[in-house]
RNA sequence: GUCCCCAUCGUCUAGAGGCCUAGGACACCUCCCUUUCACGGAGGCGACCGGGGUUCGAAUCCCCGUGGGGACGCCA
């Protein structure tokens, strides 16, 4: 059976870190099988969906190159669908009208959970053989439960979990249309991975307890209609904040495209989930075409993990390390831009930035890193202090002369500082340093030749003189 | 409260009963490289939640405990 996967949000917010490595999972699962997968919005709880939050999960799929082979579907252009599966199951008995008000099944709940039981529904309008139902009140408008089986249990082997077993006695008929007629979640996902011919379900733990509720619905609709299947399952556990608690809103469960923002590349991003929760022996870095080649299920670990930033940054400059220079530029620019560092053409960017990747956790560390090129640095005035010494003003004054005349190569200008330090008998940092922190601003930076010959004659005279 | 899931270095993980003196990666520490800081290279620190079984043998299987997480909506 040719294998269909599907990664169904609900647009009610960005797409977070979870839900981008659940779409990851579910995209590789069918790259790897040569399947097929499907991207469905969930959006029947129509107070909470936005078409921001629709563009969002897209823009968001798009930057990590998730690319979905079907869809979008939207689960509000189904409705019709959907009604016309409650119909059947109404007319096979297996859904029901349920007149209880809110009002009433609140009151139930509180009872229930003051008497240290779990809530559920207590079954008043279930039809049962030789039960006579009370009469329906007219000020009520029904909703329609599903008539789950009361005996025996549910059981799938999920493909994460291993041998997963619900009493059906755990379970109580569970609303599959409000009051308004729409149908509610639960029974969406049912008839759509079912229409859908959803081989692999792939989605968060947080949905192990509706499982079974879904899979006795499918057996229901079953029953109608025998060339339905059931799917197989995996529930992919949970990520955790760096804290160790739950990512949410204000914990740090934050946009993946924040995770562009704050300069991180696709690729280390997509690197870095699929090797949370996933193995494949010692392997740490790979690329997605290796990724897709190597998953499987049976390597998915079954305990949530925990988000770890510095290993993704290990990895994001390990990608800016490898990453195109023309592109790394194009980006860069932006980057510098957007703080109104406007760069020309000289000193050349691509050079600069080579001189710089290799110690960039983020892009925008790196255009941070590279502003000085573009517009005086603000010059650490510790770091002046320690090193732009008395004593050494004249040497300095002496080397600026001479830089006038210099070939302008990294080599040339290296021989210059040299020969300065050797006929002062200095170290070479005492005049290396100096140096450093009039043009770059402080006192870290690689070779100081190096920055010299990409920033220009004239501009490194100038820093120097002032 | 009830049900479900989970449990190896600080973190991500390898581990399918002997290959485990528990391996790798991030982080951390030391040294080397060096023009400062990085990068890179070489080392180091560091874990099987506890208790019972099963077995010749358990990180691996079973049970109990403990801890963590999830679910219990006319949300998804």
């Amino acid at each position: 059976m040719t294998v269909r996967t599907r990664f169904a949000p609900s647009p009610t917010g960005f797409l977070h870190i979870g839900g981008a490595r659940t779409a990851l999972f579910s995209w590789a699962f069918a790259k790897k099988h040569g399947g097929t997968f499907i991207l469905r919005i969930e959006d029947t709880d129509v107070a909470r969906s936005t078409p921001e939050a629709v563009q969002a999960i897209l823009d968001g799929m798009q930057w990590l190159g998730l690319d979905y082979d079907e869809g979008p579907y939207y689960q509000m252009q189904r409705m019709e669908r959907y009604k016309q599966v409650i119909q059947t199951m109404l007319d096979a008995g297996s859904a029901y009208y349920c007149y209880s008000s809110r009002e009433e099944l609140e009151a139930l709940r509180e009872q229930q959970m003051a008497n240290k039981q779990k809530p559920r529904y207590d079954g008043k309008w279930r039809p049962e053989a030789g039960k006579t139902l009370p009469t329906p009140p007219k000020d009520i408008q029904p909703v329609i439960r599903f008539k789950n089986p009361v005996d025996g249990v549910v059981v799938w082997d999920d493909l994460v979990k291993g041998r997963i077993e619900i009493a059906n006695s755990e379970l109580d008929d569970l609303i599959i249309a409000r009051a308004d007629g729409t149908p509610t979640y639960n029974f969406c996902v049912v008839v759509d991975d079912s229409d859908m011919g959803i081989t692999q379900v792939i989605r968060g733990d947080d949905h192990v307890n509706n499982t079974p509720r879904q899979i006795n619905m499918l057996k229901a609709l079953a029953e109608i209609d025998t060339a339905i299947q059931l799917p197989q399952y995996a529930h992919l556990s949970m990520i955790l904040g760096s804290d160790g608690q739950k990512l949410s809103k204000r914990h740090g469960a934050v946009s993946v495209m924040q995770y562009h923002e704050d300069g991180y590349l696709p690729e280390a991003v997509l690197n870095y989930l699929a090797r949370l929760g996933w193995s494949h022996g010692d392997d740490e870095v790979f690329s997605m075409a290796q990724f897709c080649d190597w998953f499987d299920l049976n390597h998915i670990t079954a305990s949530a993990a925990q988000f770890n930033t510095e290993k993704l940054n290990w990895l994001n400059n390990h990608y800016i390390k490898l990453a195109d220079l023309t592109e790394l530029a194009k980006d860069i620019a932006a980057r510098l831009a957007q703080q109104g560092v406007h760069v020309t053409a000289t000193p050349n960017l691509t050079d600069a930035i080579s001189l710089y990747r290799d110690r960039a956790n983020t892009l925008n560390e790196l255009a941070q890193s590279v502003a000085y090129f573009y517009s005086k640095p603000q010059v650490d005035a510790e770091a002046k202090a320690k090193h732009v010494t008395e004593d050494i003003l004249s040497v300095l004054a002496g080397l600026t002369a001479q830089l006038a005349e210099v070939e302008w190569t990294t080599e040339a200008i290296h021989a210059l500082i040299a020969q300065t330090v050797a006929s002062h008998a200095l170290k070479f940092p005492k005049v290396a340093m100096p140096l450093r922190v009039l043009i770059t601003g402080g006192a870290q930076s690689p070779s100081i030749d190096a920055i010299m010959a990409i920033l220009g004659r004239d501009e490194t005279i100038a820093r120097l003189s002032s």
